[in-house]
DNA sequence: TAGGGCTTGATATGTTATAACATCCAGCTT
DNA sequence: AAGCTGGATGTTATAACATATCAAGCCCTA
């Protein structure tokens, strides 16, 4: 599973596909994808830059989809809890998941420069965390797992 | 390494010991433990848990040792810079070093039963994420890796 | 068509973090 | 000793992130 965020790439088709995937895997289960989900998704999905709760309002709230925060909370805790975004810890911030639908345990790289994110995969449970966790007795449910620095172009501008 | 924070271990000496090295390491660099840094220090050491800094703000105050959230955040700071203490980003809080003096890349076991934080060790820019950082040419500065689960007391409690 | 459960609307508030500017103080300089 | 300098602290205000609560609407289904 390759990082997926700083390359080139048909964004448009990486949208729609998502989209369309999010709507089949709702059609599935029994989840609602809204109005206000839907759109939350769609402007997750058209940067590869994580979002602020409030930064996600502002859109909303321009086009009439509501204006208090819960409306942003609302829809954002129900893509993550679907698996359709992600929150970043160190950013306070959220991401439209690159990778919807795979089995995957996320982890990011955050460009400092440019505040774009690449979503990649993991193995935090294999590695030397599993190892510590093992011995210490810990059993673990969730993992973060984010890296700062910066990109290819913004090494270059730096340079 | 291992982990720090949920076995049973003779605190008041691992209190001490820190605090000295601490004190040891501004001797030798020039920075300046002064009275209130001294004191969040001890104040985050005395449990291996993860406080806020209203948290710590509130046993400042309770000292006279100043009432305003920039006492609390610049006190934070200066002991993160200086690699005495970490953010927990899952939780927004802060912990003492486990490790002060190791050469380390902090991990951290937190358990959402009782709130305890075990610090390890990781070298993620080894494993799968570094792997794709070289992919994506993405140069890591930072990595922030915290697993959320149950420490061994809690599993025990829950059974 | 009535009830239950999920969704949305609306108000208020809680929690975490920083900006901005004034003041103090220790150490150095002349 | 007077003055400068840089870090540390005091103080006020506000920005940024997040949730509690209760009322109202919608949709399914029995």
């Amino acid at each position: 599973m390759p990082a997926i965020g700083f390359e080139h790439h048909d964004h448009a088709h990486c949208v729609r596909s998502t989209l369309s995937k999010a709507e089949a895997h709702c059609a599935d289960t029994g989840l609602r994808l809204t109005p206000v989900r839907r759109r939350a998704l769609e402007i997750l999905l058209a940067e590869h830059r994580a979002l602020g709760a409030y930064d996600l309002l502002e859109v909303l709230a321009s086009e009439g989809l509501g204006t208090q925060p819960p409306v942003a909370y609302r829809a954002l805790d129900f893509l993550v809890k679907a698996g359709f975004a992600h929150k970043i810890e160190a950013l306070n911030a959220y991401i439209a998941c690159a990778h919807l639908g795979a089995d995957h345990t996320p982890a990011f790289l955050i460009c400092r420069g440019c505040n774009s994110v690449a979503e990649t995969d993991t193995s935090p449970a294999q590695g030397r965390l599993g190892d510590a966790a093992r011995a210490a007795g810990f059993v673990i449910e969730r993992t973060v797992v984010e890296a700062e620095g910066l990109c290819p172009d913004c090494q270059k501008d730096a340079a």
